[in-house]
DNA sequence: GTCATTATATGATGATCATCATATAAAAAG
DNA sequence: CTTTTTATATGATGATCATCATATAATGAC
């Protein structure tokens, strides 16, 4: 081998990086592949030698997207139990600080409408994050029954990504944050989680 | 006048008819002005003799999308009481019907993470059309107090949103139609409805 | 130090796009 | 029938883009 043990695996992690932030803020089609390299360091010609294609670079991307997504899950719940893991999950996902940082957040909230229009690949990695985010929040959901817990993990999860969107799209600032807050309270309820006094 | 009265705006309708259309199903940026112009019988050059600019043609657009919204929530709803309008909206709108015609769909559905990276104008109707829906189911809902009905109105439009947007993205079928199924149940719980016998 | 190989760069190609300048066609007004 | 005005068409411009062919540079093996 020549420059480097790893030297290429390193690179595409750093563009795969770079792509899942951008395409999450501008939209998989708004993303060139010549700017995706440069602010990798590099120029537009060695991208070939890293990616079949711009779909395969996305396909990638939205992988990359649902790995944060699990750090995220981890950090946001690790060392608390199972309705403070949930409380705290449900509180950050539909929060102002995810709403304005959707370049680092959830696949989800920053593509549902895009990923429709991508390739095959792209969609498959988009379908295994989904299951893996729904079976995460339903390990917090105090539910018996299997399908019961697996339904109720599936339309929370519409519902935060559905609130974020809509809270990003919107211009008005005050009816961003009424659809956060209307999401966080319905969600909590939802979740079988008592409202705290303060 | 030349060329018979109102022409000229006939032929504008038409055309922000079909981009309120193309733009549902490809996303506003992946529409092109030619495109569009050419469905229309027209050719590009016109295209600014009717608007100022594509981002103009995306804000009229976004308003057709939710002036076709609200007639999709009569035809869906009038006739009935209130219970019976509200279970034949949820049922309608969270449906594979609804998930299989983006064209003529729901705009939020459609759009949602399009629209914060669309100019103000285009933001703005969004806005008005939001509220304007969340103003609409509010009307179907058996609450008294206004704010907790807007409420709980918000967070059902980002289920009904979020539900049908994802069911659209994933392409395993079987999931598909869970997040449908899982949303229509919990959206018809959480609006005071009863599961109906069959 | 020279060679072989891998990683990246330069530059080109053809496609698509929004926008605009200008030309033509259609129809009402005289 | 001619003039005037409005609606649409033709064609160009410059920008951006994915992709590819080819060249150069970096580095470990000898």
């Amino acid at each position: 081998m020549r420059y480097g043990e790893g030297h290429s695996e390193k690179t595409k992690n750093r563009v795969v990086k770079i792509a899942a932030a951008q395409m999450r803020k501008r939209g998989p089609d708004n993303v060139g592949v010549a700017d995706v390299m440069s602010r990798a360091g590099l120029t537009h010609g060695g991208f070939y030698a890293h990616f079949e294609s711009k779909d395969d670079l996305i396909a990638a991307a939205i992988g990359r997207m649902f790995e944060e997504s699990r750090a995220r899950f981890r950090e946001w719940t690790e060392g608390k139990d199972q309705p403070g893991a949930l409380r705290a999950y449900i509180n950050a996902y539909v929060s102002k600080a995810h709403r304005d940082k959707p370049e680092s957040g959830c696949a989800i909230a920053a593509l549902s409408s895009d990923i429709g229009r991508q390739g095959s690949k792209a969609r498959a990695a988009y379908d295994a994050g989904i299951m893996g985010l729904a079976n995460s929040i339903g390990t917090l959901l105090p539910i018996e029954d299997a399908a019961k817990r697996r339904a109720l993990a599936l339309s929370m999860l519409a519902e935060m990504t559905g609130a974020v969107a809509a809270a990003r799209a919107v211009s008005d600032q005050t009816l961003s944050e009424e659809i956060l807050s209307s999401a966080r309270r319905s969600l909590r309820a939802r979740a079988g989680l008592p409202e705290l006094k303060h």
